[in-house]
RNA sequence: CGCGGGAUGGAGCAGUCUGGUAGCUCGUCGGGCUCAUAACCCGAAGGUCGCAAGUUCAAAUCUUGCUCCCGCAACCA
């Protein structure tokens, strides 16, 4: 009989910078499960690879000076480094950029045109031809409506008159599947996991109505042309979710693979993304008459301590460096064992460095340890078996492991890798407590208990395979290393379901054995890992300074520069950042300044009656419906705190600076 | 009234759906052991489960209201 088929895949990442851990995080959970549904015995599908079309790729291929397709290869084959340096056991790496993907998905659009799913139609909005720039009504610092209040024009924040301007698009028919598919949500309650993510879909996205997607543009050249009308290249979302369907050959000559693997089990995808998984990607599904994904899981952030992880903040980790100091299972233990698959975590070294210490160095790397010292100093090397009739402490370990290894396989069928982690730690810490209750030092000076001594170590040893065979879909090293100091051989690793009391007789284990996990120096290697992160931080300062090219006085002159008496301060509603001033600049004359500074000055009355320098002659522009009419100079420092520049009273209002 | 998440011993978290002795890891204090990586094992202290009201024989858990934190969105001329 053939063997199940499993699909998983993690989301297509895309390629505008380096991975940090956060995107090895989705990425190693989906290979955790992948090998552990291999060794379930599933013929498991793993997919995972790059999204490389867009307006950014092309931006950051012009920064760079080299052609789109040089720059994603070039990132498109470090990101591929990086999963071989984690070891991740993916089937295929799809890139978006790929012949047969660019195929079919034009055949797919294609024939959704020709059904009907899909049309040209207008996107609508506000132009203005000297700004060369599109507006939306609430953009407009001006608006013209007729007697019946419609908006007939406007002007755009410069001052310039907008006109009513159509572009095409390519829609899709979103709001033809919306009934569909609440009713699929309803027959298939799983679909969505974590389950709050599914009423938050119904009711943010599905109730309110869905629009239909403008899913072509016509602004930017990267991406996959529409045939019969190449000036139009696919948006990302519908390029990008087909990769699920186009890797397994879904739209070429060769479809056996979508055949044999599709529908998938699982999406894997970060929360942020859960939207288009569980919308756009079902209804284009249900477009093409193809069967749905049995389920999408929205797993949690992985979090700093201060907020996302972001270059300016000095906290981005990348996973390259966690490897290179500690090894790869250190940095898949932590991933999987420290934070819920569901929710957010928070990143510390500290926390890395004393995970690794605790769970892997003293409690699990330090029971091999002992163990196969033990067992060399009483036994002379040789694993004895475990015996039938037992004690009370060998019963209680065997009905723990038999109890763990049953939570573990319920915990791992339902993606709870840390509640498996925490269960085969169950079994490291009464194999540990086994220990003292059954003193083997002791056992050893009665030549009496020589079959209980050895019983013990049989037991012990025994415990460790049971171990390792578990957390091998996690950590990729520390089981073969187990079963090379114990004497197993790695292809005796390959147990679905392992039972107490199978330890293949007359092993002999290696004469001593070298630590698998090293106890780390807490001090020391917390400092390490927070230099690493500062060592990437790109203070804002100095991006800004070099940034700018050198201008000439005509230029400078331009700008005109006056001194601002503030009059009075008030927050702008609904906006977190934005301050309105109102400011005197001599001669009665008043103005309204927005500026986005209002985290800096919680007690903004006291700017009042202060002078500031004002740039006077910018055009003005609408922000939050208020009306901004010139800008505010500050100065921001290292750590982004924004101060304004203040001015004595020595200088009259209105006076220009120059 | 934009959307969402969270508040549990000193720290980080589980438990909340399916009410019924509040659990885990680390830290602290005391003890034990010596096979082992200054590791391991045992015990203790420490919590009005954010606040208030309600339902109930019984509430961390259900209902309502409130406070505070954190994301997202918006926004930084």
């Amino acid at each position: 009989m053939a063997k199940p088929t499993y699909y998983i895949t993690t989301p297509i990442y895309y390629p505008s910078g380096k991975l940090t851990i956060g995107n090895s995080y989705t990425t190693i959970a989906a290979d955790s499960l992948a090998r552990y549904m291999r060794l379930q015995g599933y013929d498991v599908f793993f997919l995972t690879g790059t999204d490389e079309h867009g307006l950014k790729i092309e931006q950051k291929a012009e920064e760079q000076g080299i052609t789109p397709q040089a720059y994603v290869d070039k990132m498109a084959a470090g990101i591929q480094n990086l999963w071989k340096m984690l070891e991740i056991t993916n089937n295929k790496f799809i890139r978006t950029t790929d012949e047969y993907h660019v195929k079919a998905v034009q055949k797919i659009v294609e024939r959704l045109i020709k059904q009907g799913d899909v049309y040209l139609g207008k996107y609508t909005g506000w132009y203005s031809v000297s700004d060369e720039e599109y507006f939306t009504e609430s953009q407009l610092a001006e608006v013209y409506r007729d007697e019946a209040g419609k908006v007939i024009g406007g002007k755009a924040p410069s001052g310039h008159e907008v006109q009513l301007v159509s572009e095409e698009s390519y829609f899709f028919k979103m709001s033809k599947y919306a009934d569909r598919l609440l009713k699929f949500y309803e027959d298939n309650p799983t679909f969505i996991q974590p389950e709050s993510r599914k009423n938050e879909m119904i009711n943010n996205f599905i109730k309110p109505g869905l629009e239909d997607l403008a899913m072509s543009r016509t602004t930017f050249n990267w991406g996959v042309p529409i045939p019969e009308n190449p000036k139009h290249v696919v948006y990302v979302w519908v390029d990008a979710l087909l990769n699920y369907i186009t890797a397994l050959g879904y739209g070429s000559d060769d479809d056996s693979l979508f055949k044999k693997y599709w529908p998938a089990d699982v999406h894997f995808v970060g929360k942020e993304i859960v939207r288009f998984h569980t919308i756009y990607w079902p209804i284009i599904l249900m477009a093409l008459d193809l069967p749905l994904p049995k389920q999408v899981y929205g797993h949690g952030w992985l979090l700093m301590k201060n907020g996302k992880m972001s270059k300016s903040k000095g906290n981005v980790v990348y996973p390259e460096m966690l490897v290179n100091r500690y090894g790869l299972d250190p940095l898949r233990y932590y991933l999987m064992r420290a934070f819920p698959f569901g929710h957010d975590g928070v990143f510390t070294p500290e926390d890395y460095i004393d995970r690794i210490n605790f769970d892997l160095a003293n409690d699990l790397g330090n029971l091999l340890n002992r163990t196969v010292a033990m067992i060399n100093k009483y036994e002379g090397g040789v694993v004895p078996s475990v015996l039938s009739e037992s004690v009370a402490a060998d019963r209680e370990l065997a009905e723990t492991a038999t109890q763990v290894i049953a939570d573990y396989q319920t915990a791992m069928t339902h993606y709870q890798f840390p509640t498996a982690l925490e269960k085969i730690w169950q079994l490291v810490s009464r194999a540990n407590k086994y220990i003292d209750e059954t003193e083997p030092w002791n056992l050893a000076k009665d030549s009496a208990k020589k079959d209980e001594l050895a019983n013990v170590m049989g037991h012990l040893a025994e415990s460790l395979r049971i171990i390792a065979i578990l957390i091998q879909p996690i950590m990729t090293h520390a089981p073969k290393k187990i079963f090379a100091q114990l004497g197993l051989q790695e292809a005796e690793l390959q147990v679905a379901d392992p039972k107490f009391g199978e330890f293949p007789a007359n092993h002999q284990v290696v004469k001593k054995g070298e630590p698998i996990f090293p106890r780390l120096d807490r001090d020391e290697e917390i400092a390490y890992i927070k230099q690493e992160m500062a060592k990437e931080q790109k203070p804002a300062a100095t991006v800004e300074t070099k940034a700018k090219p050198e201008i000439n006085f005509n230029q400078f002159d331009e700008v005109e520069i006056r001194v601002a008496e503030i009059l009075s301060v008030a927050k702008v509603e609904k906006a977190d950042k934005l301050l309105k001033f109102e400011v005197d600049l001599g001669h009665n004359e008043h103005r309204q300044i927005l500026s986005g500074i209002a985290e800096f000055y919680p007690e903004y009355q006291e700017l009042v009656h202060h002078k500031v320098l004002a740039v006077t002659n910018l055009q003005p522009r609408k922000i939050r419906g208020e009306i901004s009419n010139g800008m505010l100079l500050s100065s921001e420092d290292e750590q982004g705190k924004v101060r304004l520049a203040l001015v004595g009273d020595e200088h009259p209002n209105g006076s220009l600076i120059g």
